[in-house]
DNA sequence: CAAAATTAATTTGCGCGCTATTTAATTTTG
DNA sequence: CAAAATTAAATAGCGCGCAAATTAATTTTG
């Protein structure tokens, strides 16, 4: 095979190659980061997509289900029962709201709250580990951001 | 000290923002690339990741589990019933190498090699979804590269 | 050469993440 | 006000993605 010079053979032969994909980038990264925060979480019986929701309680606790599938970018389908395991773990209360029952309103328990004095830690460790800059952490963020917007299209803009 | 201007009490505070956070941003990229190719991959009754498997059979057909999972960053219990998917919508082969029995040669059909085509139209469709010039997705690329690299961290060099 | 160690792939079990569907409560409307 | 439409959560089913255990083949070693 590749007899010749089968290296360059069509140029967009090229554009398709695994390496050069953004989306690929995006995954990969997203993979690397959950893998660095497995062993970190571990310790508190916790999964990333569950630190995320500690996260978006600690900023403003006492939200209703839908409202943190809005922070996230996650559906009921997926937060009802990761919800249940952090109620099971102790760190969040449901319940129902009172004025419409339709509502579920998910809140911080003690030891949700007392989490969060440890989290500075988990994020010191990761930002070692990804090695960059406060500058380099705020334009790849924003760019991604960007291209998050651009991407979600036309579905729902906020 | 924290009674008065509870917005900015201790600085720190700010970091844990869920905005503010580079692996949500990569966390939240990633998921929109899969939502954005999701209705382009349908079309072939693909998945993103079974996508990505094509993509590296492009690049370089027949491949064992091991050498896909190397390329692409994932173990064979993800990959073996991936793989299985893949073979039963006719777009791969699977066959024990006759030299070594353990592993497991991967190779495109027709049908596979056939779909090569069609996934440049998909990349011109995510690319400008993305809005990003040449030159950003360059730069995104590989600075997520570098990221993804430094956080893999010891585990595994190549 | 036979036992022990290593390797490749599969399987099992669990937690996302999505799509539909269902259930229940609230709002709209006729 | 009652029927219809909408809304919020929960549920079921499927496909990743990972860890751990299993099976089978190869390599190492004693």
């Amino acid at each position: 095979m590749t007899t010749k010079a089968a290296k360059f053979d069509s140029g967009s032969d090229e554009a398709l190659a695994l390496g050069q994909q953004l989306c690929f980038a995006v995954y990969s990264a997203a993979h690397a980061f959950n893998r660095a925060y497995k062993p970190l979480l571990d310790r508190f019986g916790l999964t990333y997509p569950q630190y995320l929701v500690l996260l978006a309680l600690w900023q403003q606790d006492r939200m209703t289900v839908k409202r943190i599938g809005e922070e996230l970018g996650l559906d009921s389908g997926t937060l009802s029962p990761l919800l249940k395991r952090l109620e099971a773990a102790g760190y969040v209360r449901r319940a129902r709201d009172a004025a419409d029952e339709r509502q579920v309103i998910v809140s911080l328990t003690q030891g949700g709250r007392d989490l969060k004095a440890e989290a500075f830690g988990i994020l010191r460790d990761i930002g070692n580990a990804s090695g960059c800059s406060l500058e380099e952490v705020r334009e790849m963020r924003d760019a991604l951001h960007r291209l998050t917007q651009r991407l979600a299209g036309r579905h729902q803009e906020s």
